[in-house]
RNA sequence: GGGACCGUAGGGUAGCUUGGUAUCCUUCGAGCUUUGGGUGCUCGUGACCCCGGUUCAAAUCCGGGCGGUCCCA
């Protein structure tokens, strides 16, 4: 892509009122671009920073055997009267009437419409065991904070499991655990798994992946080790066994929450499979993460005086190009990179603006590596290329085509 | 749910107390300059949230509306 024809927003100087860095730097970098409050749209960039997150997600829930599926996020009341969830929701919950006068509401979850779908659709164990999830917008009416950490409208995915015994449950959970793991490594996030409290949803066991942050509305206390990635949120247990150091306090960005929800949705919405003496209870589970807010969790945990540094699998570019003069041989291996690696992992910065700006805005919006084109070119034939840590490596121009390309 | 504050070019602001149509930075456009880290200078475009009231005169004072931000639960 030539940065003449991306769009853009950047801004040299913090044009926010944003309280908490990582809205600065979204805002900033062009990221996203602030629609009214807790409502922001994205940018091409931050479209592709959201999309490379999704994808990371999707890819382990396939891996599982997990299937994708997308739901109405336009819902009659209808099914949340019947789990009860109504009322509960009520106040946080767009809810409003059609012209018909039928109470309906945008989606904040959805466990009932899911639970809806496969009703009578699962009628013996033979179709268990079954998880389907979505990607995608859900709402809710909450003050909306710090920037994109808590908004009306976010993203995430949600999966829900339907199984014929609590010990398959269990099997299916701890797949989930294990490609949250996995996710979240992937993603370059620190993170810490905490048993949380299941009541909210109704269920009989959950847990949280929290990420330590200044900002987060949660706090934790957490095992510091490298290998363990425990959390608590019991702070008399600040010498944990399990960890074998003293844990650390923090503030924390919830960012998944796991559950067994037993029967607690299955019972109301009528949801069973028959038997051969009768019929049962499906066994659900629940399964989310914040896709946008991994954006503002990413940032707060990676970003210095020069802006964002994503990690090279969410980056909305793997790399710049950064031509520092028009001469005919700099252009030419400018125009090569930006072909051969391709448009649509290179941010060209073709034209004549100032040298500054370039190097500025790459390291702003966050692209982990710049391949700079000057006198060392010229003078050696090599081809430098910097990271987002100041590190630098020289390459001919054949061994970087075949690192890059 | 309770409280406080705020609304001025595309973005960020000064002016408001003590009424007289507006400051600076940035963005954007033009030109020169610079060419290994948002270079410097000149010129230009561009704004008082909406409705009503007080007044010779309202960004400024009063009332209402809409919008935004923060703090506490």
């Amino acid at each position: 892509m030539r940065r003449s024809n991306l769009f853009v927003p950047t801004s040299k100087e913090d044009e926010s009122t944003a309280q908490v860095r990582s809205a600065e730097l979204a805002l900033r970098s062009g990221l996203v671009d602030h629609a009214g409050a807790g409502i922001f749209s994205y940018s091409p960039t931050g479209k592709r920073v959201l999309d490379n997150i999704a994808d990371v997600v999707r890819e382990h829930m396939d891996a599982i055997g997990a299937q994708e599926v997308s739901l109405p996020k336009l819902q009659y009341a209808e099914i949340w009267r019947k789990s009860g969830r109504w009322a509960e929701f009520e106040g946080e919950m767009f809810a409003f009437e059609n012209r018909e006068g039928k109470d309906m509401c945008l989606a904040t979850t959805h466990e009932e419409p899911m639970a809806d779908l496969v009703r009578e659709r699962v009628r013996s164990k033979n179709n268990m065991p079954l998880a389907l999830y979505q990607i995608g917008g859900k709402f809710r009416d909450d003050h909306p904070r710090n920037g994109l950490l808590r908004t009306k409208e976010f993203s995430m995915k949600d999966a829900y499991s339907f199984n014929s015994s609590e010990e398959a449950l269990d099997e299916v959970y701890q797949e989930m655990r294990e490609a949250y793991i996995e996710i979240f490594e992937k993603l370059g996030v620190d993170y810490a798994i905490v048993d949380a409290d299941p009541s909210s949803m109704g269920g009989t066991a959950s847990e949280e992946f929290q990420a330590p942050a200044d900002v987060g509305s949660d706090e934790m206390a957490y095992c510091p080790a490298e290998d363990c990635r425990f959390g608590t949120l019991d702070f008399d247990e600040t010498d944990c066994p399990e960890c074998g150091e003293t844990l650390v306090e923090s503030n924390s960005i919830e960012l998944g929450h796991i559950f067994k929800l037993g029967t607690r949705y299955s019972d109301p919405l009528d949801l069973t499979f028959d038997t051969e003496s009768g019929e049962e209870k499906v066994i659900m589970g629940s399964y989310g993460i914040g896709i946008s807010r991994m954006i503002p969790a990413l940032i707060e945990q990676r970003n210095d005086d020069d802006g964002i540094i994503w990690p090279e699998e969410v980056a909305p570019f793997s790399l710049s190009v950064v031509p520092l003069n028009e001469n005919e041989e700099i252009i030419e291996m400018a125009e090569e990179i930006h072909d051969r690696v391709g448009p649509s992992e290179v941010l060209y910065f073709e034209g004549d603006t100032a040298i500054g700006e370039k190097f500025a805005e790459s390291d702003l919006i966050g692209v982990p590596a710049k391949v700079i084109l000057g006198n060392t070119f010229l003078e050696d034939g090599e081809l430098e290329v910097e990271f987002r840590d100041g590190g630098r490596e020289f390459y001919e121009p054949s061994e970087f085509f075949e690192t890059y390309a």
